[in-house]
DNA sequence: AATTTATTGGCAATCGGTTTCCTGAATTAA
DNA sequence: TTAATTCAGGAAACCGATTGCCAATAAATT
């Protein structure tokens, strides 16, 4: 650190003022006339000034900051989330604070304490998989910054939350392929700790359930979220004396296995092997055929957890915080069909 | 903000000692007893201390906090640069708080802006498409900041810089597809203004007059870096009575385009033409064929360029800040061959 | 035993805005 | 004209950690 940094003291000195008239003037306050602020912010140019927030947040308390936190950045989804949440804070004149727990609970909890040093105004996280106490978020609570769980949300911790309407979707998603003709529909699950995989099944569960379908329980498996697994998983099914004719899975990489099985045991996509993968990958589009999926609209998603701080959390006072109540937030999603799952018309 | 923060003041008066010996203890200065430093930090620990980041930079001038600009945030090559830089921050304990310009040269200005305001100790650039001045580079050096530029450079301003070998990665590109036979290899470029576009142009220009080729200027487009526009102009290419037999283009999307267009005309990829991408997208790994691309080392690049604020710039006493020598590190790519450029020994 | 040298810890200033309280002047009301 | 009310702007405390300097004690040297 070198060279001298130009403060309001600088200003106040130029200008002829006081430099808590510099402050006020900068700031817009009503205490200090047009003429003055004039003044000020016309020096403040000149002398190329620069605000310290450092400065401002230790006196307020307020660092306009809000920290993210998710479980890989380099994630579609996730950094389609944090482009819209960008977004949201730039507009609001807010910092955005990256961190990523790789799906680590110890990181995570790691993540949450580098935030609270940094003083943050509010936390938006997406739980690890590892994830299964909530202990950590109740720290954040007890040092009076706000928390919204976006996407991977524990719903025992009350909080704001913003999710996507997974089971919804799911059920949607299967629906289709039964109105496709598809009638031994499989499912390819993830850990089933996570909500939101679970939601996914029970949408899944309750499409064939409507449809009165009977699927065997073997064609129902978790933790089968991988390409590798799951075209191992996919491989074995389709090679079965009664073997499915779809399958419903939670994520596109899992999707993209069952392709894959179906590709080197010969089987022809869409027509003898319906597949519908879930969060609308860049790759989806460019598979051969392409895959049918789910679009999440992450990054208006990541917009609503954002704008959920700046709209229900900043400008709220905090009038109960006994009896506070929690928004909760649920964005479509909407299937996107493309070849995987279209049959041409030959029934 | 409501209940009080702990602050080293409740230690001291609960340890029995003076505020600026918990500091001196909490920071592992020499000059405290290590008595009292244990005290301290258990002290410490018990009172669930979280310290002040703000209070400390303020005084320190400090931030530990770096700041990274991006075009896009949720293109795979910057995310998972960031993700490397992420990681190299989170172990030197520093933060890293992201904003993307949206390749618009304002909203880049008013990002550096932003980031003066926050403190940041130092700040990773990569410029937007729309960057022709450097003038809020030079904002970045006056106010005693930290600089590398990354990927995207401009190499008239003098900083650290980490960069690809695009035009070597170009150059072993193109000479594979020499040696898989191609004589009449097309070039898709980007903007010319952008040094990465225009190196990757030079490598393929340099193995072409190597292998003393001879290609028809309009085989050489600029411009040409998207999904759509490549899939349009490599059409209009294909059906020239003497077509190329081959493409370099300087994005994985346009590849895409360019498999695309061969593919709306029955011509065979890689039997009748060659392509072969920049960038190891995701979804190269998944088209029909697959498209053969040059990998970035996405990743490691980020944590070069963040690796070099904690190794040249953090450490580094500011001697001789007239003539200062800066770095420049550069990021070995390697081609990744695929289906779309190896040919089945058939020739 | 006396004096020099290390070692340990405290005092107080400091970083740069923010904010409360207060004063003197200007405006309005009586 | 005098008293009451506004209003613009200033003085100073404050946020919480850091750090240079100093004092007191302990250790080492002669």
């Amino acid at each position: 650190m070198k060279g001298k940094r130009i403060t309001i003291y600088d200003i106040a000195k130029e200008v002829g003022i006081a430099p808590s008239s510099v402050s006020k003037a900068l700031n817009n306050l009503p205490s200090v006339s047009n003429k003055i602020k004039a003044l000020v912010k016309a020096k403040a140019n000149e002398l190329n000034y620069k605000y310290n927030s450092n400065a401002a947040n230790l006196r307020s308390g307020f660092s306009r900051t809000i920290g993210v936190i998710v479980p890989k950045i380099n994630v579609a989804f996730f950094s389609n989330a944090i482009a819209g949440m960008e977004e949201v804070c730039f507009e609001n004149n807010h910092g955005l604070i990256i961190c990523q727990s790789d799906e680590s609970y110890e990181r995570e909890v790691q993540c949450i304490q580098t935030l609270i040093h940094q003083n943050v105004d509010c936390i938006l996280i997406s739980l690890s998989q590892e994830t299964r106490a909530t202990q950590h978020l109740l720290e954040i609570k007890n040092n009076q910054m706000g928390l919204v769980q976006f996407d991977r949300v524990d719903e025992s911790f009350a909080s704001h939350r913003v999710v996507n309407d997974n089971s919804h979707a799911a059920y949607e998603a299967v629906k289709h392929l039964i109105e496709q003709g598809y009638k031994k529909i499989a499912f390819l699950g993830g850990s089933d700790h996570l909500t939101v995989y679970n939601d996914r099944k029970q949408g899944y569960l309750q499409a064939i359930k409507e449809a009165d379908l009977n699927i065997p329980y073997n064609y129902i498996l978790d933790n089968e979220f991988k390409t590798e697994t799951a075209l191992k998983a996919a491989t074995e099914l389709l090679q079965y004396k009664d073997p499915p004719d779809a399958f419903f899975t939670v994520t596109d990489h899992a999707a993209l296995g069952v392709l894959k099985a179906a590709w080197s045991l010969g089987l022809r996509v869409p027509d003898e092997v319906g597949i519908i993968g879930f969060s609308n990958e860049t790759f989806t589009e460019v598979t051969f055929p392409t895959l049918s999926s789910v679009d999440q609209q992450s990054r208006n998603l990541g917009k609503a957890a954002a704008n959920m701080y700046f709209n229900h959390m900043l400008a709220a006072a905090p009038v109960n915080t006994v009896a506070q109540n929690f928004e909760m937030q649920v964005i479509e999603s909407s299937l996107i069909v493309r070849e995987s799952s279209e049959r041409v018309r030959a029934m």
